[in-house]
DNA sequence: TCACAGTTTAGAATTATTCTAAACTGGTTG
DNA sequence: CAACCAGTTTAGAATAATTCTAAACTGTGA
C-alpha cells in the first residue's frame, strides 16, 4: 500500500473513532468533513467555505448536511461557534479557552491564545444568571 | 399649551438640532425614531423591535426606513452596532466605551460600564492592521 | 412658491439558514 | 449474510433578516 493511502486510511480510522466517542455515527459525510476540519487545530470555517472545500476535494456533500454537521459537531463539543459577523456564522476547531482577532475587511479570524489576554473586573451577573463564557473580539482593519 | 405638549415640542426641537449637527436632514421619520431612541442613554434595539415600538406609538414608518435610519445613525456615530446574536443585529444608544452582558435565552443586552472591565495583554495586531475596537461579551444564561 | 437633492416606501429580491419528506445507510439481529 | 430500522442525507421548498429598486414624497434654499 502506498504511503499516502496508508495515511489516509489511518486518518479515516482515527476520525471514525473520534466521532464514535462523541456519540455520532461515523457516516461517510461526517468522516469526510471531520477529516478536513480536524486536520489542523485552528481552523475557522463557514458553512459555505467548508462546503466549497469539500466539494473541490471531489466529495459530494449537500450544503444542508454541512449545516447539520457543523451544528452537531458544535453540540458534541468538537467545534465552537464564533459570532463576529452579522452576515454569517463561523465555526472554530479550537474549542479551548482563547480569543480572536477579526479582520473586518477580509472576514478572517485569527486565534489569540487564552493565556495571552486577561479580562479583569467582570461584574457578577444579575441574580439567577450564570456566566457561560466571556468572549473577546479584537476588531482590526487594514490601516 | 399643556405641559406634555410643551415637553414634546422641546424634545422635537432638541432632536432636530441633534440630527442637523450629525449632518442628517431632520425628516419626520428620523425625528420620531431619534426621539424614541435617545430618550434613554442605554437602549438596545433591533430593527424589528424599534419598528414595533414606533408603530405601537401610532407612527407610520416603514421597516425599510428603520433599517436605513439605524445604519445612518450608526455611521453618524449616534448609535453603535452590537454583534452578539447570529440571528439579528442590535443597536446600542450608548456609543461610549463599554461592554455587554448578553442573556442568550431572552436575547437581552445589558451594559457594563467601560471602567468596570479591563482587558490586558491584547497582542499587537498582524502588520498592516490597526485595532479598531475590543469587544467583550459576557454570555450568561438562567441558571 | 418652486425646484431638486435627499428620503421614504411598498414590495420584490437577496442571502444565510432551516425545514420537509422521501431516499439511503450503518449497525444490529436473527 | 439478509433484512430491518433508527438515524442520516438530500434536493428543493420555506423562512427570516436584511437590502434593493423605482416611484412617490418632502425639507430646504433661492
Amino acid at each position: 500500500m502506498a504511503k499516502a493511502a496508508r495515511e489516509s486510511k489511518n486518518l479515516t480510522a482515527l476520525t471514525t473513532s473520534r466521532l464514535r466517542q462523541a456519540g455520532l455515527r461515523p457516516t461517510r459525510q461526517r468522516v469526510e468533513l471531520a477529516s478536513l476540519l480536524f486536520r489542523d487545530h485552528d481552523r475557522h470555517v463557514t458553512a459555505e467555505s467548508l462546503h466549497d472545500e469539500v466539494s473541490k476535494a471531489g466529495v459530494k456533500v449537500s450544503l444542508a448536511t454541512v449545516y447539520n454537521t457543523l451544528h452537531q459537531f458544535t453540540q458534541a463539543g468538537l467545534l465552537r461557534q464564533v459570532i463576529v459577523d452579522a452576515a454569517r456564522s463561523y465555526f472554530d476547531t479550537n474549542t479551548g479557552d482563547h480569543q480572536h482577532f477579526f479582520l473586518e475587511n477580509e472576514g478572517l479570524l485569527i486565534d489569540i491564545p487564552g493565556e495571552t489576554i486577561a479580562v479583569a473586573g467582570v461584574p457578577a451577573p444579575p441574580p439567577g444568571l450564570a456566566v457561560e463564557r466571556v468572549d473577546v473580539v479584537v476588531r482590526v482593519r487594514r490601516a
